[in-house]
DNA sequence: TAGATATTTAACCAAAAAGTTAAATGTTGT
DNA sequence: ACAACATTTAACTTTTTGGTTAAATATCTA
């Protein structure tokens, strides 16, 4: 939820890469482990960092749970950084 | 210089503090640290990695060393975030 | 209900991160 | 040259992180 917790979460490169395995379309749990070298619990622990900072969403459907991406979150990182640059950053309607 | 030295410098809550203190104007190490709770060996190893990343520039001034934002290489992550938003990131005229 | 599969949780471990104090370095002014 | 000051570096400690394997949980199907 706070912006620490999305900054932290994307401080690692795994959970970067599956955010951007996320962009193209949702995937389940076991789908996102094949993409990594380590355990699926590993990827497990991953994936509940990026849900914490509600990066993504999970939805069950049978003995599998996909995660899709949930990109709004990044707004509030995206301001930050423009702040940052002094950028003048009005709503974009 | 990566994307991951960059992302991996922010994701520390008092780097990113450092940041926006050097947003409104330059600042020396001693001046910069009175802001933390902490020593100022632990605000110079924060700013050493700041400067890895190149998001600060230092220029020695006497006695004291003045470090500056350096927003360009906030570019690239705004980009990386950008693309996961799917937004169409023209360049901006 | 039992067995197979998908995923998470628990307990644990090693490596990295972030802090400390003390020593080293660079600069100034006398 | 020396003392005072600003900052960094070194050595060390504690905490956090990211991985492991094994056990627990949830769902499906025979």
């Amino acid at each position: 939820m706070s912006l620490q917790q999305t900054m932290r979460a994307l401080g690692d490169p795994a959970r970067r890469e599956i955010l951007t395995l996320l962009k193209e379309k949702s995937l389940s749990a076991g789908e996102i482990a094949e993409h990594f070298p380590f355990s699926a619990a590993a990827v497990s622990k991953h994936l509940s960092i990026l849900k914490e900072a509600d990066l993504i969403r999970d939805t069950r459907q049978g003995k599998y749970i996909y995660y899709e991406l949930n990109a709004s979150v990044l707004e509030e990182i995206l301001m930050w950084i423009s702040d940052l640059k002094g950028a003048n950053h009005e709503k974009v309607e």
